[in-house]
DNA sequence: CTTGACCTTCCAGTCACTGGAATCCCTATG
DNA sequence: CATAGGGATTCCAGTGACTGGAAGGTCAAG
C-alpha cells in the first residue's frame, strides 16, 4: 500500500512515516515507480511505534523495544527495565510540573488581576530571594 | 562586571546569558576590550528571567513579562492572563504525563521482569486496539 | 615570557518532527 | 492527446531553548 493508506490506517501523519524510515524504524519495498510499499507487517511496526511514542518513549526507547519485540529471546526484564527507567523519568518531570502549578497557582490567585499595576506575580519573579 | 559573576550571581550558565543577549532579552554595555560588562540592573533582570523560566514560562513570555514590569502603566490583568495561560498548559500538560503514567505503571506491574521472553508491555504495544 | 583563566564569535547539534519547494507519477476527463 | 488533480518523491530549513566545541583575543600572575 502507498503511504497515504499506512498513515491512515496508523494514524501517523506521512511526515512522520518517512522520517521514521530516514533513522531507520522501518524500511518498507519500493514499487518500481519509487512509491514505498508498506506491508501489514510495516504498519503492525508503525502502529507500535505510534503507541510507545503516545506513551511518551523516545525515538531510542522504541528502537529498543522494537529490536526486543522481533527477539524471541529476549527476557522480559530487559523491556520492563526501560519502562521502568521512562516511568521515573514521567514521575519526575510530573513532580517538577506539580511544584510550578503550586507555584503559579498561589500567584494566580494572589494577584487581584484587575487595572492596578501592583501585581504578586511580578514582584515574586523580581525578588532577591526564593 | 565580567560574564562569569553574573552567571554566579545569577545561578544562570554564562552561555544562556549570551544566548539571552542574541536573542534580544538583554542588551548589557561593554567594555573597552569588548567584554560585556552587567551591570546590577542586568543581573536583576537576569535573575527574574531565571526565576520566570523555571516556573516553566516561555521565552516569548519571559519577553512579554520583562515588557509589563518595566511598564509602569500596566494592569495586572495583563500579568495574570500570561500566567493563567501558562497555568493551563501545565495543568494539560500533567495530565497528559498522569495518563502515561497509569497505563505505564499498570503494564510496568503486569509484567514479571524475569528471564522469560512473554511480556504484557510489548503485547499492548502490539495490541491492534487501545 | 609563558601559563592559565577568562573572554569573544561562530558553527553545529540536540529532539522529534513539520512546513515548504521543486519535481515526478498516475488516473481521469474533455 | 493535453491537462488537471491528487498523490508521491527528495531535500532544505525551522521549531525551543539552549549546549558543546573550535579558533582566537585579553589579562593578571609568576
Amino acid at each position: 500500500m502507498n503511504i497515504k493508506e499506512a498513515a491512515e490506517r496508523t494514524g501517523l501523519p506521512a511526515k512522520t512515516i518517512r522520517y521514521y524510515e530516514t533513522i531507520g524504524l522501518i524500511a518498507p519495498a519500493r514499487q518500481d515507480n519509487g512509491y514505498r510499499d508498506y506491508s501489514d507487517t510495516d504498519t503492525h511496526t508503525l502502529a507500535f511505534l505510534g503507541r510507545a511514542r503516545s506513551l511518551g518513549f523516545s525515538i531510542e526507547d522504541c528502537r529498543a523495544l522494537l529490536a526486543l519485540y522481533d527477539d524471541r529471546a529476549r527476557s522480559s526484564a530487559e523491556v520492563r527495565e526501560i519502562a521502568l527507567g521512562h516511568l521515573a523519568r514521567i514521575e519526575t518531570k510530573i513532580a517538577e510540573l506539580e511544584a510550578m502549578r503550586d507555584t503559579l497557582g498561589g500567584l494566580v490567585e494572589a494577584c487581584h488581576g484587575d487595572a492596578r499595576p501592583d501585581c504578586p506575580i511580578l514582584a515574586d519573579l523580581a525578588s532577591e530571594k526564593r
